[in-house]
DNA sequence: CAACGATCCGTAATTATATGA
DNA sequence: ATCATATAATTACGGATCGTT
């Protein structure tokens, strides 16, 4: 099944040697072993040293508690870590290791979730934006005609509250006042509600200056 | 069985010459037809021995010359690799393996850079979100007044119609008619355009019934 | 030709090392 | 010493191509 490789099979000669029973992946024994390798010494730079293990890969009895372990807590106090390398076979160091490597690899497959729900959220609020932009765009157009519509009334009753009995003309001025103060005349304006075109009204051929 | 990897004592410059190398390099990507790939020959191999020891480290100046190459291209020909590795001293091994975790490399960091970048428009986004909500609040409430001064002036319209010459009536009939097919009674309305509070209009402690 | 196997190449994940805070 | 981080190397899996049958 597996196919050995030349570079693979070099390395598993040699690892097995070191590590007997540790590759073997359908059934992973427990690796009670002896580690080669020591301490790493101050910072005594081991070039050349024998410290060129080759990394055996953990079997995954191994990993699954490790994982478990992970899962309670990302951080490992050295009492536990002690406990839990004589537990798993392995070097303490080995566990040490997996640990942080563990913590890097959280890390990113975090960032990664991130980046997704940010970027489905985003998209969401990207589609809701559009539809504000065009319901601002209709409104405005209710809006621009709703006002030119006020004026076209406004129009006809002036005309005729020029040619009408007192009364009307009581009621009408006083409407008209009421208008005026409400909106027409209103201080704050959204430039861009007004369309162009409607700067100059035009109703049955009279412009009424507005 | 045969080992070939390692023994990098960086001496051994020489054995790069092995890769015949062709042709092609097309930007291959996704599975779509014939892409002319390396032609295979001989494996030649092993470079020394089995020393499973890690030179770690490249110099400056390896890094170095890796990063331009990787900035003009970040896949290899085996063409480019055996030369490159030459250049450098180093396995043709280990310049692939350098390439493999640059591109990993750059892959995380685009990550980040993507997801600052998203975040940033997001915000942006999200703010221009606001406003429009805001906008859109505003409008309303400008809209639903115009229509209100509207029903009062076409109110007043209105009784003055029922009380004035019949010449006068005409006018104002007529003007009624066009604001009914121009807006009042249009088939498309926007039902949150309108507050609750002003579902029934009182004008002059009158119901328009609206 | 098709089928197969060996060999190369790449990605993704993993293990380990080196260094600095 | 531990941790975070960068880097190197290894493992496993999959795809593509060549050389044979």
């Amino acid at each position: 099944m597996t196919v050995i490789r030349d570079a693979t099979d070099g390395s598993l000669a040699l690892i097995s040697r070191l590590y007997p029973g540790l590759y073997n992946r359908p059934p992973p024994q427990h690796p009670r072993e002896t580690k080669p390798r020591r301490r790493r010494k101050r910072k005594a730079g081991n070039h050349g040293g024998i410290t060129g293990m080759k990394k055996r890969k953990l079997s995954q009895e191994q990993v699954n508690l490790l994982e478990q372990k992970f899962g309670d807590e990302h951080k490992l106090e050295s009492e536990r870590k002690g406990q839990l390398a004589a537990e798993l076979g392995l070097d303490p160091r080995q566990v040490a290791v997996w640990f942080q490597n563990r913590r890097a690899r959280y890390k990113s497959k975090k960032l990664e979730e991130e980046y997704s729900r940010l970027k489905s959220t985003h998209e969401t609020v990207v589609a809701e934006k559009s539809r504000l932009e065009n319901e601002v765009i209709k409104l405005k157009e209710r809006l621009a005609e709703a006002e030119k519509e006020s004026r076209r009334a406004l129009g006809l009753l002036d005309g005729l509250g020029s040619s009408n009995s007192p009364s009307s003309s009581v009621t009408v001025n006083g409407a008209m006042g009421q208008l005026a103060t409400s909106w027409w005349t209103r201080d704050y304006v959204y430039e861009d509600v007004l369309f162009p075109e409607t700067g100059c009204i035009m109703i049955n051929g009279m412009d009424w200056g507005f």
